[in-house]
Parts: C-alpha cells; sequence; structure tokens
DNA sequence: TGTAAAATAGGGAAAAACACCCCTTTTAAT
DNA sequence: ATTAAAAGGGGTGTTTTTCCCTATTTTACA
C-alpha cells in the first residue's frame, strides 16, 4: 500500500477548498487529486483525472449541487465514495444526502483530527457517521414518533396556499377573494393553523411559514 | 526583515479555520500564531501569546461575534489590523466591519491567490478592497442619493428594538410594557415605520425585519 | 351505501391593529 | 439663545383580527 489514497474537493468557496487541500496534504496518506467548484465541473474534471477515492462534496453549489451530484453519482457511478461537507445541518437535508448514499456527513465546523479520522474510517470502514449527526437523526426519528411535532407537521395544498397569503401584507378579505372562498373559510383555515402551528396570532404563521421555508424572504 | 508576519485565526468552523492555517503557512512570510473560536477567546489567547500582525476575523461566531469584537478592538487596541473573513456579503454587515476600523472584507470564497495578496496589501500598504467589496458599497450609495431605496434606510435603536418585538406574537400592549412605554409611543413607533419602510401591516414589518436581518428565524 | 371527516360558510362579539388628529419634554445643532 | 428634530404621550374613531359557536355540502372509504 505505496500509493496514495485521492481526494477531490468539490466546493464552491475557493479558499475554503485551497485551504481544505493544503490541510488534507499534511495528512500522511492522502492527496488531493483536483478540485471543482460544483457537481457539473466535478464530473468534467472526473473524465479528466479519473475518480478519486473519496470525493468531499458542499451542498450548496451554484449550477449543481451537492445533492444534484449525489443523485448523479447514484446513477453513473454507485461505487463512488463521497461524504457530504456542508454547515447546513437541517435533518433534511442530512437525511437526502445519506439516503442518496454519502458515506458520511461533516459539518465544517469539525475538528481536523475527527476529520482526518473521518477520511480513515470513509477508506478503510466504507462509512463515517459522526455523534452529531448520527443523534440529529435520532432527535428526528423521536420527534416524528412521538406526536408529529417539530417540523413533522404535513400540511394540505389549500393549506399551504393560505400559509403563503398570509405572510403577506393582504388582510384576510383579500385573501378570500384570491382564495375564490368566503371570508369565513378563510377564517376556518386561519383559526385550524393557528391550532395546528401552535401559534396565536397571524404574526406566528409568517414566522411558521419562514421558518419551514414555505415562503422566502 | 526576517521574521514571519504572524496572523490570528478567529473562527468557530475549526476545519475551515486549520485548513486556512494549512494554506497560510504555505505562504512564504507568514505563519499563524494561534487561532481563537470566538472574539472572547480571541482577547484571551492576545493576552497569552501578544498581538498578531494581522487577525482574520469571522463574523457569526457564538459568544462574542466579529462585529463585536471588532468593537472591542477599537476601544482597546485601535492599532490592531484585522480583516474579516465571511460568508456574508450583506452592506450593512460589510459597512459596519469597515466603520470599525477593519482592514479589509474577504468573502469566503475568493482565491487563494487574491487572499495572499490581500495579506500583503495589509501590511504593506495597510489595507485591501476587493472589487467585489468596493462595488457592493457603491450600489449601496447610489441606491442612497437615489431613493433611499434597497437596504440604505437608518434605524434607530430605539426603532430597532420595536421591530424585533413586532417580529413576535406579542401584541402592542405587551410590546409597550416590554419597552417601558405607553402603548400610544409604540402606535408613534408603529406608524412612523410603517412610514419609513413603505409597509402596511405588521406582517409588512415582520418581512421586512427578517429580509434586513433584524431577525432571525 | 352509510358514515366520518374534510371543506365550506355564517353569526356575533371582543380585542387588537390601524389611521389621523393633537400635545409636551428633551436633545442636538446652529 | 433659538430652533429644529427626536422621543414620548393622548383622543377618537374605523377596520381587521381573533375567538367561539353552529350548519351545510362534498369527499373518502369501509
Amino acid at each position: 500500500m505505496d500509493q496514495k489514497h485521492t481526494i477531490a474537493v468539490v466546493d464552491d468557496h475557493l479558499l475554503f477548498a485551497k485551504s481544505l487541500t493544503s490541510l488534507i496534504e499534511s495528512f500522511k496518506g492522502y492527496q488531493v487529486s483536483f478540485h471543482a467548484t460544483n457537481g457539473q465541473h466535478f464530473i468534467e474534471c472526473m473524465q479528466k483525472y479519473g475518480a478519486p477515492d473519496i470525493v468531499l462534496l458542499d451542498i450548496n453549489m451554484p449550477i449543481m449541487s451537492g445533492i444534484e451530484t449525489m443523485e448523479w453519482l447514484n446513477d453513473n457511478a454507485p461505487e463512488q465514495k463521497a461524504i457530504a461537507l456542508s454547515m447546513d445541518d437541517s435533518e433534511e437535508t442530512i437525511i437526502k444526502m445519506l439516503r442518496l448514499g454519502a458515506k458520511g456527513y461533516l459539518l465544517k465546523d469539525i475538528h481536523p483530527k475527527i476529520f482526518e479520522g473521518a477520511l480513515n474510517d470513509v477508506i478503510y470502514n466504507g462509512f463515517y457517521y459522526s455523534d452529531k449527526i448520527t443523534n440529529k437523526l435520532l432527535d428526528t426519528i423521536d420527534r416524528k414518533e412521538q406526536n408529529e411535532t417539530g417540523s413533522g407537521i404535513k400540511l394540505k395544498d389549500r393549506e399551504i396556499e393560505f400559509l403563503k397569503l398570509a405572510c403577506t401584507e393582504m388582510t384576510y378579505k383579500e385573501i378570500a377573494t384570491q382564495m375564490f372562498l368566503s371570508p369565513k373559510t378563510v377564517d376556518g383555515y386561519r383559526e385550524s393553523l393557528f391550532d395546528k402551528l401552535e401559534v396565536k396570532s397571524r404574526i406566528g404563521l409568517v414566522l411558521y411559514g419562514i421558518k419551514h421555508k414555505y415562503i422566502e424572504v
């Protein structure tokens, strides 16, 4: 085993990517074979330089995101080992990446020693799951099993439609017109959402809507 | 000039910080004297290891943010050269940091070569302003001169305080109590903000507050 | 095919939000 | 010293929101 393990870094943040490269090359047994700034670029590079042993995938990238890249790998190179590397610790993203076959999910604030350990784990064990991520997933499962609380509330189409309009400066009367409903029906949606989302005012609806990405700001 | 220039890295993202350290130490003429995970930690480290030639300050950190750190430096070590290093490219943050005396403002996605150049500029010229940042500031100035549109609206401390409370499920009466004001005065703040921010309802205030990062969701 | 659960709609009333008028005291600036 | 602006407070309305009821009409599905 004389050959060094090869790593590809896929991240649009150049400074981070290059810094990470320096770090990785300071680990013995590893070398960075190339760096790409988004998924599409990565695919091109892979065709040019060959597949690396591990690809470190950022999630948020322009043109082709980490998730899209993971989907592509799933279809075209299912054997490729990939580790997601992101600031984003939302359950949904983590779950999505792991389901798509990522061998690990690292937050960008981890300790370099742990990072090195994770690389080794992926090479020799095939995967690495950190405490933090595991706990996050367990939390999510707990909440789902209990009471559907947290972010496990499912809104119906019409409710979402109403929620979006509630996050504007329209009055309920205007919302009713917009939705082709009686103001009284809209009042019903309001009350049932107050109940379901555990809020006490329209402000609460707006905050919920933003937090859960029903609307963008 | 045989001595290397010393750099301190202040960033809570360990992996990034350590990677950046690797990168910096690959530049000739530079060495990282210490790494701190937030402003408070940085101040402690500085007392232990002495002041670096340049401190690289992340903006978003727990306990003591980059802005708070910059304020502290302003009061306690105004000669200290600092460069803000952040993902956040909102005008307000940039302006705030530069006003507080930061010698430069780098986005984390810059090219390592430019990064190295920026370090040199700060050491030898005393400052570095990138195209991107300069243009961003020019844009802001343009908008200010035109019509006060965009985000060029300055809110006073008390208005910001009110805005934040308006973005909760409190009633105006409760907000008044919280702010030790008469409900009528709060009503005045509401009206003047409606006017200033060009919104027609409290929902508008909330959306404005979120968009302009007065509140987090 | 009967029944439960959605979706729809209404009445009535209190509380909050909003609008437009006014005033005094304090602070800042010329 | 004078003036202007900012900060705090009031009166009196209208409109909107919120809450608590009830009652149809669909829709789903066992």
